[in-house]
DNA sequence: CTGTTAGCGCGTTCAG
DNA sequence: CTGAACGCGCTAACAG
């Protein structure tokens, strides 16, 4: 038998399809006897409502793409459950989307919600298309990313706060010499944690040498090159704070093949608390991203933009955290530590 | 102004809407000047046809899910990549839902297919909910996972041969008392990969001593606990085959812990290849599960399956392989092995 | 090759 | 409180 429709529980019941609708969506608005009757036949049948004719008739699709920069980073999974949750709680799908690091893509995307496949777009990708016209722009919400061009409803982390609570941590360990691996250059993300390297060094009165700050691109293989840069180089230091965890991997990685200890000899944080934190060894202190947060406020953003219209706009700034665990450990034996270090370098 | 219909593009280009329907669907049917005239007003207005209509008088959403175990693993981003290549490449869209470890959350997107939401659903869990009929199953296809039920097109790989040639490349570097850090008990998979180290073992004339057996429950911890256990316990082995990434990883973090280093004094091989086995230190050897490839297929056979109708049947197993990196090495020195393990041992 | 017509299944008027 | 009727935007017949 072909699935039923409204249209055959009316029959069935002996009422109109509108009796039938309204027992589903607003029951109270039925007369009890009427109500229960409809209900008894639409269990009867198994009869479930087509969300198709439903979402096309109502104009909503009730679905949101989580469009990600890089659909094989970790990080962004905890994100996609917070988005998740909040999403099936109010009765919402989600759509996870891959950039795939191309900008181009974002465009696919956003036709995608101009073809009402979806309703909105949650945006964790550096950029939009440079082409398009604002005005005409869908519901976007942008998480963790620097969009430029407008308005957007954004929730966001103080990276550069975070990243000077890092370098913190490590001065009152009492390191002095702390180098940083950064993310790529030309991105704001990747500027303001490298601003808070250098604030909160400046703030402790310690100077933030260029000779201690290098260029990554967040893989474990850039931890790893970072590192043997400043060894092959003979800078001196006793930490290492890195942009992301996978850097900071690396760069464990690294300096035990050069014969060094974490945190005996040198001390490293991580960025972000992703899974890997706590699976290297040792295991990472490392500054935690509320990221099913970000994704819930996220979605919860999306939801208020879809309700208000175009004119909405909000930030939101939620916090960050700083995790101990054991890659890091206070200088010691000073001494010992610039011995090691020596002997590393060439 | 509201945005443009397909009506809207007819009157203004003065034919009708089946014609800009076909000029945008089967533009070879549609005489070339015709066509160039609603392509023209169609690029005028911005027009971009409403997917939803489509898809509601279509009678399919193009779209599927993938549900999996737990989305916070790693492992199911890499087939997602697949199944969304695959997916888009055939003009589908992938939703990813998250089982959460309840089985009762597959009934839940068992609804969305009936719903309509979706089309089909892609399950990688473990079970299906027991009370459904089978005759009015959706469009369902399994991946990596045994569902006992009903003949549903399957994309497998082959468990038992793969933990086998983990193992005989242990056996081949000359280790004999191989532990095996085994998945929970009841799951099939966890039984096919400890049924390889068995049969492996006997094929290289070795006792699978039971002592060496631990069971675990795919974490990281588990991993730790099981070589805790086995060095508690004073149980002699030289190399540990771990059902997963993750568990080998907190092997080789418990083994270093008790100063027994790997490979030099224990080699250690995980299973999957994800993320993790690359970040750890040392980088794991490992069976490789072609993730992206087994979501590719799995889309592939959903396909299928939505062509063909209710009756398709298929397996395709899809080959694994094993990856050698740094956590294992030959038994070199047999003796200071030992003394090594009799040391961290209580 | 093109136009006309008839729905897809539901929600929402507007009467009654 | 209930029913009849319309239409969301598009595609699939069927004529012409």
């Amino acid at each position: 038998m072909a699935t039923p429709t409204i249209r055959t529980v009316a029959e069935r019941a002996g009422v109109s399809v509108a009796t039938v609708s309204r027992t589903l969506k607003e029951p109270d608005k039925v007369r009890p006897e009427t109500r229960d009757l409809v209900l008894k036949v639409v269990a009867e049948l198994g009869f479930v409502p087509n969300a198709q004719a439903r979402a096309f008739r109502r104009q909503a699709s009730d679905t949101v793409i989580l469009l990600v920069r890089d659909i094989g980073n970790p990080f962004y999974l905890d994100v996609y459950k917070g988005v998740e949750e909040a999403a099936s709680a109010a009765g919402f799908k989600v759509l996870m989307g891959d950039a795939r690091r191309d900008p181009a893509r974002v465009g696919l995307y956003l036709d995608m919600v101009r073809e009402r496949h979806a309703d909105g777009l949650i945006l964790m990708t550096g950029s939009l298309p440079p082409d398009l016209a604002m005005e005409t722009l869908p519901p976007v919400v942008v998480a963790l990313e620097y969009i430029d061009g407008g308005r957007l409803p954004t929730v966001r982390i103080d990276n550069a706060a975070a990243a000077a609570a890092a370098v913190d941590y490590l001065v009152g360990l009492g390191h002095r010499r702390i180098a940083h691996i950064s993310g790529p250059t030309p991105e704001l993300m990747s500027i303001a944690r490298a601003d808070g390297w250098r604030t909160a060094l400046a703030a402790a009165g310690l100077e933030a040498d260029p000779a201690l700050l290098v260029w990554g691109d967040y893989s474990l293989q850039a931890g790893r090159s970072a590192v043997a840069s400043l060894l092959d180089r003979g800078v001196p230091f006793t930490a290492v704070f890195a942009a992301n965890d996978e850097m900071a991997a690396g760069a464990v990685n690294e300096l035990r093949s050069h014969g060094l200890r974490v945190p005996e000899d040198v001390s490293v944080v991580g960025f972000d608390d992703t899974v890997f934190a706590a699976a290297v060894d040792p295991p990472l202190t490392t500054i935690r991203q509320p990221k099913r947060e970000i994704g819930a406020r996220a979605m919860a953003l999306m939801i208020e933009r879809l309700e208000t219209g175009p004119g909405f706009q909000a930030e939101v700034v939620v916090p960050t955290q700083l995790v101990v665990r054991t890659s890091t450990a206070p200088v010691a034996d000073r001494a010992a530590a610039t011995r090691a270090l020596a002997a590393a370098t060439p």
